[in-house]
DNA sequence: GCTTGACCTCAAGTTAGGTTGAGCTTGTAG
DNA sequence: CTACAAGCTCAACCTAACTTGAGGTCAAGC
């Protein structure tokens, strides 16, 4: 079993079921890696199919392009990778998705119990509070994963 | 106690932390609302603190304006929402909650647990399967709660 | 040998979510 | 009464994340 076989960049939009300009995008913004056969087509080993898929469901809960390269980043370069390598990302992320896991159970559990909080005096609800050093953050898009 | 003080746009922004500009914005976007002085200045109740608060919160799990703006829908437009109109939009947003939730420890604990689950043969694999309706939707951004 | 479909590149357009700036009005403090 | 800080409106600009379109290449099928 020498080399699995290759995927092109139709193949991988069909299964992972996004647009190939998005992989297009996605390889610009170096989240996916690609080499080139003789007449200059990507080709992309199986693992992509595997990131692509992450990228769908971080961004669904709100992860930026940007924070999955840097996550990615920790992944190898030359070679496919591993279980470890997958788990050391995970790791990695650990903090951050437990602090936003938080902050979805706050909406939806304290929307109402919060109620008597003090929203009113907004300076100590619970809602708000641990988010303040978010308050002002560069322009347009705002990060969305809590440092 | 007939009228509760009044905040001016400049008050609200700064007990809320978000800019003049922004709270501009989601007014035009309906996600709250001000009447005028006889100046044309705005004026809001207390609970538009309440609100902000939440459409923070919401932001940073990746809800879009336009859903947390349906949401409010669903709170009275007269008066000062009460506990239990907060409680009807915490339930009718549980679901979706409840599925973001579930997404994020999928990513948390998943990524490496799905390892062996068959990403390699994508269509089988939990990280990815219950969202292939989402797969192509709208143009630009994307919707972030699941249905 | 030519048409068809999959690829490629690069530039421009789109949506969401705001920010910035110009130009004008108000209200309050000295 | 005059500064000047706060408000107001509206248009322009900005980033992220893609899509669309124009223009061109390449291999396979008829």
């Amino acid at each position: 079993m020498v080399a699995v076989k290759e995927l092109t960049v139709g193949q991988v939009a069909m299964r992972s079921g996004v647009a190939v300009s998005a992989l297009h995008f996605y390889e610009a913004r170096g989240l996916i890696r690609s080499h080139r056969t003789a007449s200059n087509q990507r080709r992309y080993g199986r693992d992509v199919l595997r990131r692509v898929a992450i990228i769908r469901v971080a961004q669904q809960v709100g992860i930026s392009l940007a924070e999955i390269a840097a996550a990615f980043h920790s992944l190898p370069e030359g070679r496919t990778p591993t279980r470890e390598d997958w788990n050391l990302l995970s790791t990695a992320w650990r903090d951050g998705l437990d602090h936003k896991i938080s902050q979805l159970k706050k909406l939806r559990d304290g929307l109402t119990d919060c109620i008597g909080c003090g929203c009113m005096s907004i300076d100590k609800c619970p809602l708000r509070n641990k988010d303040d050093r978010l308050a002002r953050e560069g322009t347009g898009a705002r990060r969305l994963l809590a440092p």
